[in-house]
DNA sequence: TTGTAAGCGTTATCAA
DNA sequence: TTGATAACGCTTACAA
């Protein structure tokens, strides 16, 4: 193994001067920087993090909480994941997965949480490490999420371009920032087109909303599109309309949000509002090291937009 | 932050003391372990994983290798990774996921790998860190699996049991071990009970058998079951059924395999085989600890049974 | 059985 | 601008 002292007598300078190289580059000679470069690729140097952890009193770990039950919820978590694990790994960190019960076991850098709930505002101001959440929030603390506005208005926009009568959006029946920033997205389109919205809100389970569609189904008008919360509601509209014999994407439009593994598996494939979950991910994890490395300082919100992504069920 | 030293203050012994008491108890006298003990306790003192890996030349990280891509893939690896990162935190290990791509940077202290393809058996073997493989291999590695046979007889054997009179497997389309295995055990189970096994093959989407059941409706006579190597599988032909308006689990009986997510996204929900991912991803990282802290002696496998889940897709 | 000394690879501090 | 020294917290090797 390579060593800074290898390193060091290679470039006939001290090891003080490699490390320099490395973490002070503007206060070395340009010509000594140099030596030192070529003396660390010729031997293939690569800084040893636990030395380095040691002496900076860090862990090189940062810990990722889900506070929802990850193994019901879509697979939206493995894109997250890959997402801040290739930042992670540029950066010489390795993640640890943890639910609230492992949640004290060992030490960290920082956190990335997600899963937010309401009461979960109460502790999570008690850290005194710095942490990023994955999810809006209206407390102020630095988040990584998708625009989730912009996301409801792009559906409902696509659906009135595409000549859809009705347009009904389908909530996830949950208090949470993300839900009320897609219905108000989808109120504001509606609005500004002299539409009266219509909303229904249900659990996010495909099978719950697929009964209140079929049980409701003489409500619904030829030419009405659903514009819904998440890809699992999608499903459960589509099924119902196929079991109720309405056609799509004709007589009958639907629009899923997240694109994460469940659109694909629809059957005809959904149109949907993507989000990049692993770009949020990288960021999610970026915007942490920063806050690490800068004396825990606020970092703000970083929100990117969605995309539409049109499949089968919208004509 | 309670150091070695701190304790040994506390103990009125030497910090080399403490470390024995931690690492090599029998060779310290009870008397002095007890009071050393105590100090640790009253002070709630945790080595510190850093020093302890820079003096050991250890990492404390260990890499899961995915070599599918993992966003298409079904949502199991969701379960695997909390299995993993479970019993390397009680360890102070953390995780990195890492992809094929970035394989390479950073070092770490094992591997644990899965989604091996016929290939990789190539390369795999000039490797030399302890790895451990997730999933059944032909070549004599390490691994954890399901026991993928015993998941096959389990299906038929049950299908068998509710009365269903034919029993199609379908398969999918791949030449690898978990494949071989399932259908081996439902063709020896065909076999003891005088039945003849009849294969179908897929490539694992669910739209393709969805077609393929679809078009070949006619050759299915009612009283079939449909015993599938995935719920991938298997929701495709429930959703080919319910087209072909035949009716589920009277006529038709469908079971799946793996019980990740689709089975109950599916509707009616699917009978599956299910695995215990999580604790085979404990599995695994129990395994590679050994592995890691004994030298790199050779583990063997470490196969576990699945389990028939009963929902509303048999009779 | 216990303690002392040295060192793991790095960086901050201070002196040159 | 560069280098010597001490320190981070722990463990191995050796001595008492």
């Amino acid at each position: 193994m390579t060593t800074l002292k290898d390193v060091a007598d290679q470039a006939h300078v001290s090891r003080m001067t490699v490390s320099r190289v490395i973490n002070h580059p503007d206060k070395v000679t340009e010509e000594v920087k140099q030596l030192v470069y070529q003396a660390m690729q010729s031997l293939d140097y690569h800084p040893n993090a636990m030395a380095r952890a040691l002496v900076n009193n860090r862990t090189q770990i940062i810990k990722l909480l889900v506070l929802e039950e990850m193994t019901t919820v879509e697979p939206y978590y493995m894109n997250l994941l890959t997402g801040i694990s290739k930042v992670l790994e540029e950066h010489q960190y390795a993640l640890q997965l943890v639910t609230e019960n492992s949640f004290e076991i060992g030490t960290c850098d920082g956190y990335i949480i997600t899963g937010m709930r309401d009461e979960d505002y109460q502790w999570i101001k008690e850290l005194t490490l710095p942490f990023v959440l994955f999810g809006e929030n209206r407390y102020g603390y630095d988040f990584v999420d998708s625009d989730n506005k912009m996301g409801g208005q792009i559906g409902t926009r696509y659906a009135i371009q595409r000549g859809y009568k009705h347009l009904i959006y389908v909530g996830i029946d949950l208090a949470e920032p993300f839900e009320y920033s897609r219905e108000a997205g989808y109120i504001q389109v509606m609005q500004e087109n002299g539409l009266e919205p219509q909303i229904i809100r249900s659990v996010n389970h495909s099978t719950q909303i697929q009964n209140y569609i079929s049980e409701h189904w003489s409500e619904f008008e030829e030419n009405t599109v659903f514009i819904s919360a998440s890809d699992r509601l999608a499903l459960g509209i589509e099924r119902a309309i196929i079991a109720q014999k309405g056609s799509i994407p004709e007589q009958y439009g639907v629009i899923g949000h997240d694109s994460v593994f469940l659109d694909q598996v629809a059957f005809p494939k959904l149109t949907t509002i993507k989000q990049e979950v692993s770009k949020m991910g990288g960021l999610c994890a970026k915007m942490l090291l920063d806050k690490i490395n800068n004396g825990n300082q606020l970092q703000g919100k970083c929100v990117i937009e969605p995309q539409l992504v049109v499949r089968g069920t919208t004509k």
